[in-house]
DNA sequence: TGTTCATCATTAGGTAACCTAACATTTAGG
DNA sequence: CCTAAATGTTAGGTTACCTAATGATGAACA
């Protein structure tokens, strides 16, 4: 009986392991799958995660970075792009006058639309071909993976 | 009756649409939990996804390149880093003298193993908080991410 | 059998997105 | 006050990708 135990409990490490395994197996591909959504004159990948952030309103440069996971400088430069395209702006922070609020422009705002649905008609082309249980199966893991990133937010 | 078919064709490319914008979400942030995984002296992620081409035998270079989803030079310079590090070898091509055939050394399996072995326990200590049914969710999800992603193999 | 066209890999040169370190500015706390 | 912490920016570097041009070999065919 002890000896089932022991046994039982390195089985789930050892199937965490495979999970772990099969995981960053599927993440590795699908950098590929997210480059591939890419297309020649639209906003970048990280410029388009940049963009969204803004939607609800401004934010400022250091949650920005923290919320893409880069550090501050990474997210200035992304933010002098999309402010000299005309996308975005960077506004004094009327509550602290050492930070920056960055806010969307109208032009960002149509951007981050079409960018968005572009893409997101493209995922949706290449997942037509899924049967309506994977389709299910996919939908189900979804918020799974959405927990595990949150959780890495810190 | 037609309104219904009509509407219910309708749902289901909404449904599609949905999908692939939470799908796509869900990759966007997945790209930080991958680099947290990196290492300071440790193989990059594009390194160990090359030198685990390598596993089962010699490889040519515009192969690795498909299987990586980047161009032949990209392969290349990847390459070249790993035969100056001792990971790997370039051989001529017993049946094609264009070609090359990449070869992993002793030491090249060695850091494949270990860097492989430490992010999966990484990675396994991420996964660790979840629930059994998340872990299922997951597990039953990676075999359609799979799909998904060699479809795209061309 | 030679010429031509395709294929395989490398080299050269450029870009995008990240990083650390050093700085200026402003806020906050003894 | 005056020092310490926090916020962004600038400067300089690295990595991993790309396209275009090149050299070398193989394959097709007149």
């Amino acid at each position: 009986m002890l000896g089932y135990l022991m046994m039982n409990r390195k089985s789930d490490e050892e199937e965490l392991r495979e999970l772990a395994g099969d995981f960053r197996e599927a993440l590795r591909h699908s950098v590929y799958l997210v480059r591939r959504l890419d297309a020649e004159g639209e906003l970048s990948a990280a410029q388009l995660s940049t963009l969204k952030m803004l939607l609800d309103g401004g934010v400022r440069v250091g949650e920005i970075a923290r919320n893409l996971g880069v550090r501050v400088p990474s997210a200035t430069e992304q933010i002098i792009k999309l402010e000299r395209a005309g996308l975005a702006r960077r506004e004094p922070d009327p509550d602290d006058s050492r930070a920056v609020r960055v806010v969307l422009t109208p032009a960002g705002r149509d951007a981050v639309d079409s960018a968005n649905a572009r893409r997101n008609a493209v995922m949706a082309g290449i997942l037509s071909s899924l049967s309506e249980q994977d389709r299910q199966a996919l939908a189900a893991a979804l918020p799974v993976i959405g927990q595990i990133n949150a959780s890495l937010q810190d």
